[in-house]
DNA sequence: GATTGATCATGT
DNA sequence: ACATGATCAATC
């Protein structure tokens, strides 16, 4: 692998690399940084994540720190369609099962993970080699107002009933924003949790995605309009 | 076609 | 073991 960048000391200085990757394909990227493209993301699921964090300088690799720590970004790649859709969920974060009933949203790890978030949109298309997919143009995000209520909304919702024991009767369909779906190695992993009687039992381990239909919005939103033209914070 | 549940690689 | 980075593939 060649030349890991310094890590960005601005938002301004980030947002310089992040758009200097829009209209590039993954393969120049991946030549660049003396990667080789797998011929599809079946073994390689993270591949395209990992490139965009060493391109940008990203420093937190692999810690419990948002990617870019100085500036408490975390960054996210997001495969989309032609028409710059996601086509996929977004993960969020793996739920702490036993700590979960004592959080409040703004002490949880779906509010400080998202508090500011640097989306990262690149084709996705599975018809389409990795190495030929564009990056498109970045999003700098913080959720906004409605936003924020959304998620909030959908956090004390699910957190509630995980926090109450019953973690085992929640499924992807919960959630308008926010869902839970297992995030494990495979069906047969199992982590620790709280029953309904608070007494200890493994489950499948699980984390929070944002739904496809979310990030859509967001991208729209906040590409079409900057947010001081919508009405943000209540006007 | 969209969504949910299952799964893969790598690093500490 | 569990965190990071996510997409795959069966099913609705």
């Amino acid at each position: 692998m060649a030349k890991p960048p310094r890590p960005p000391e601005s938002e301004p200085e980030l947002m310089v690399r992040a758009r200097a990757l829009a209209g590039r394909r993954v393969g120049e990227l991946a030549t660049e940084l003396g990667a080789t493209c797998p011929p599809d993301l079946r073994r390689a699921k993270g591949f395209v994540g990992g490139l965009v964090e060493r391109a940008l300088g990203a420093d937190a690799a692999s810690r419990a720190l948002p990617d870019f720590s100085r500036l408490g970004i975390e960054l996210k790649t997001l495969p989309v369609d032609g028409r710059g859709k996601p086509v996929e969920s977004t993960f969020v974060c793996t739920i702490p099962l036993t700590e979960v009933a004592v959080l409040e949203w703004g002490s949880s790890p779906v509010y400080r993970k998202l508090r500011r978030v640097l989306w990262v949109p690149v084709e996705g298309d599975r018809a389409l080699a990795p190495a030929a997919r564009r990056f498109g143009e970045p999003l700098l995000w913080s959720p906004d107002t409605q936003e924020e209520a959304d998620l909030r909304f959908d956090w004390e919702e699910l957190a509630g009933i995980i926090g109450r024991g019953d973690v085992e009767t929640v499924t992807g369909h919960l959630g308008r924003c926010l869902q839970v779906r297992p995030k494990a190695a495979n069906s047969r992993a199992r982590r620790r949790g709280t029953d309904r009687d608070g007494a200890s039992v493994d489950v499948l381990p699980r984390g929070f995605y944002l739904r496809a239909t979310f990030t859509a919005q967001l991208l729209c939103a906040h590409f079409v309009l900057p947010s001081s033209a919508r009405g943000v914070g209540g006007a």
